[in-house]
Order: C-alpha cells, then structure tokens, then sequence
DNA sequence: ACCAACCCATCCT
DNA sequence: AGGATGGGTTGGT
C-alpha cells in the first residue's frame, strides 16, 4: 500500500487535540489526531470548512448527527464494518462479538477491522466496546490514545 | 499467484 | 491461563 505522505487540507480544534482532515475531491478520506506543531503549520482550505463546522457543532453537542460525503478506502470486510459503525447512534455502543454475530464473523476480525478505521469519530468505532472492559482505541488498550475513546464515549453520556 | 506464519482494539471455558 | 477464532499483513517461493 502506498505509504503517499499525508497532507492535511483542514485543521480543527478540538477539546482532545487539534484534528487534522484529508480530502479527496472534497470528500473526507482521512481523520487523524495530530500535534499542536503539525497544526500551526498547516493551511485550512475551503472545502474543509463544512468538514469543519461539523465536527465543532459535535464537541458542542454529542448528538449531532453527522452529514457529510466519505471516501472509504479499505478492503471489503472493512467497508462492511465501517457501514455497520455508521449506523450506531451517539449515545448507544454495541460490542465486538455481536458486530461480528450481525456480520458472520469473528470478534478479533472486527476489532480489526475497527483498527484499520480512516475516519474516527465520524465512522465511530469509539461505540464498540468489548464484552469485558472498554476495548482498545487506535492500536492501544491503554494510555493517551486510549483516553480519547473514554473521552468521545463519556461525551456521549457514558 | 499462492501459501505459511504471524499479528491482533476478542471471547469462551 | 489457554485455546479458538478470522481477517490482514508480510515474506517466501
């Protein structure tokens, strides 16, 4: 897979950390936490601004039901997952094993799955929880990383 | 292109 | 604690 150095056309502050947003002829391809360094160096362009707005009006309120075009890249399992993380609403979670129950797979392959997520918060693998205990958040079952997941889930009213 | 081995944000006993 | 699990990745041929 072609390692394309990312460039991020938007940045949005956040309570978590400063998000920086690729686009893809004005889709949102990619999603990522980035540092307060990477942010001041880096121009917000126009078409990141609806992108933007977005995410602002969802750290005001967990609610906000996003509406926005996504460039989804990944293989077909993956897609499959993300489309069924799409449909959880803020407020509710839902557990690995029965994602994998509703998709005729496996707990570990959808953790996998959810690891491999592009666009976090949006695509919202932060509501899949394990059985036992909280799960893991961007590769981490622990520390800052992990923190973010407690924090968008408690956001969220849990 | 295939295959084996290894890695996991899990789950059950 | 240990084994089953299935999708992805890597490295070999």
């Amino acid at each position: 897979m072609a390692k394309s150095e990312e460039r991020f056309l938007g940045i949005v502050p956040s309570p978590i950390g400063p998000i920086g947003l690729s686009l893809q002829s004005d889709k949102l391809r990619a999603l990522e936490f980035v540092s307060a360094s990477r942010a001041l160096r880096t121009p917000a362009i126009a078409s990141a601004k609806k992108v933007s707005r977005q995410l602002v009006k969802y750290f005001s309120n967990p609610k906000h039901i996003f509406d926005l075009e996504l460039v989804l890249e990944g293989t077909p399992f993956q897609k499959k997952v993300w489309r069924e993380l799409i449909k959880i609403p803020a407020g509710k979670v839902t557990t690995y094993g029965d994602l994998a129950e509703k998709l005729g797979s496996s707990a570990r392959a959808v953790g996998n799955a959810c690891r491999a997520n592009p666009i976090p918060i949006i695509v919202p693998c932060h509501r899949v929880i394990a059985r036992s205990g909280l799960g893991g958040y961007m590769g981490k079952t622990s520390g800052s990383k992990f923190d973010i997941k407690c924090w968008l889930l408690a956001h969220e009213g849990h």
